[in-house]
RNA sequence: GUGGAUGUAGCUCAAUGGUAGAGCCCCGGCUUGUGAUGCCGGUGGUUGAGGGUUCGAGUCCCUUCAUCCACCCCA
């Protein structure tokens, strides 16, 4: 390493050809899934006024209070890079006039922001595949997103996945059973780790997922959302229940899922795995019918989730068949002699309109040229010497088998496309 | 942000404070028209960076940067 190497800045990381890859079955997975679901793809901006996530996520959250990059531009704006993609679509959803246009059914997949410690699966500029409803309230709908979710994932064929489900109540309920919570867990604060003691005034829901495995067995008996809800949103729960069996989609109750972003109510998910250690959460989201109308917008149910691209694409690595190396190339070219490069290359050319993927070895020593088709895993190599020049006729070589033949360009595109 | 581990060739890793190495990769050769196995040869390092201790530092000390792990947070 040079001493003036540069380097990319922490936590933040390049996406090498191997790495795209992965994400790109990743997003094909999603694209698929969610056009059968008739959700629309949205572009939304990178950057947003810093107040935007100030009033959607909460000022007291980490995300906004430390971990946002936000500055004044040059015209004294606050602005910031987006942490999350869902108060962006909701300000996009307002700005754009689409509160009386009917359910609507988005999507993106982009870079979001925040200044965290990195670790594995925890980047500061990571990439989400987030899917956001607005205007859709019943727990049907609930159910066919979380099926999206869950069709989305099944499609990858990622194993070890678990879909777990929990309500967050609503304005109504919710208030009184934070404070049955704390009333329980105020008796027991000698015993449950500081950063809970801290959380029991700031957010004491949150002790409901503290890791420490103390304050995970004092919490065995503390009363339940699920348990504590309004007959509204119990129904609502019960709905999504049924909804999610009857469509066979498999989930279980988990009392311990809380959102760290404040603008949830009811449904709350996650889609988790052990295989990555402690970022195993590799989809989450929720109910939020909240925030559109905390952002100004009129009353507006929305649901959303938000899937780690970089953390999918991990788990696809994983479990990669090393065997299953993808061909990116079909045919090589390779040229023998000066004087055969150009024409080479135009024969290149007529293989690419017949629509194969050729690479051109660059001329120089045969071997050399053998051993690139080689490398590239090129499936056929077309030789062409003064010979083949001479006779206008191709020389193609099967790779695995070694045959080797000779034909005219029509045959050749003939005999390829049969085999493929 | 807190605590900890690790940085040596492109990659994976060696090297009691005493001449920086191996495997893989890459490049070339084994009658310049034939790859994946074999044989031979070769390129490639200010040991992450910067200081310090020492006759001498990859090795010890300090600083810094990055990666990884746990916490925290979260997708």
């Amino acid at each position: 390493m040079a001493a003036k190497q540069l380097q990319s800045i922490r936590g933040i990381h390049d996406g090498l050809p191997s790495e795209v890859r992965l994400w790109q079955r990743v997003e094909q997975a999603a694209r698929n899934t969610f056009a059968r679901y008739a959700f629309s793809e949205v572009r939304l901006p990178v950057l947003e006024p810093t107040e935007l996530f100030v009033r959607s996520i909460g000022e007291a959250t980490d995300i906004v209070s430390k971990e946002m990059y936000a500055f004044t531009d040059q015209g004294n704006d606050s602005i910031c890079l987006r942490p999350e993609g869902t108060a962006g679509s909701v300000r996009a959803y307002l700005q754009g006039g689409l509160t009386r246009a009917g359910v609507q059914r988005w999507f993106y997949i982009g870079p979001m922001f925040r200044r965290e410690r990195p670790q594995k699966g925890r980047l500061r500029q990571f990439q989400q595949i987030g899917v956001e409803m607005f205007g859709a309230h019943g727990p049907l709908e609930d159910a066919e997103v979380l099926a999206m979710a869950h069709g989305f994932l099944s499609e990858l064929g990622i194993a070890g996945l678990h879909l777990e489900i929990n309500s967050l109540g609503c304005a109504a309920c919710r208030p009184a059973y934070r404070d049955a919570l704390v009333a329980y867990l105020n008796q027991r604060t000698e015993s449950l780790c500081g950063t809970c003691n801290d959380r029991l005034d700031k957010n004491p829901m949150r002790i409901l997922d503290c890791k420490n495995a103390n304050c995970q067995s004092e919490l065995s008996g503390a009363p339940e959302m699920v348990d504590s809800l309004c007959d509204d949103c119990e129904t609502h729960f019960s709905g999504l229940k049924a909804g999610l069996s009857a469509l066979d989609v498999p989930y279980r109750i988990n009392a311990r899922i809380v959102r760290g972003l404040d603008y949830y109510n009811r449904t709350a998910f996650e889609i988790v795995t052990d295989q990555l250690g402690s970022q195993g959460t590799v989809l989450a989201g929720g109910r939020y019918d909240g925030l559109v109308s905390e952002l100004g917008g009129p009353p507006t149910s929305a649901i959303g989730f938000a899937a780690g691209l970089e953390r999918l694409g991990m788990l696809l690595a994983d479990q990669a068949d090393p065997e299953e190396a993808v061909s990116l190339v079909d045919i090589a070219m390779v040229a023998l002699g000066e004087s055969t490069l150009i024409y080479s290359m135009q024969q290149a050319a007529k293989l690419r309109a017949a629509g194969f993927r050729v690479v051109h070895g660059g001329g120089g020593s045969a071997k050399r040229q053998f051993k690139v088709a080689d490398r590239e895993g090129a499936r056929f190599v077309v030789v062409i010497g003064e010979d083949e020049m001479q006779s206008g006729r191709l020389t193609l070589k099967t790779m695995a088998s070694g045959e080797q033949q000779q034909l005219d360009m029509e045959e050749l595109i003939q005999l390829i496309h049969q085999a493929s």
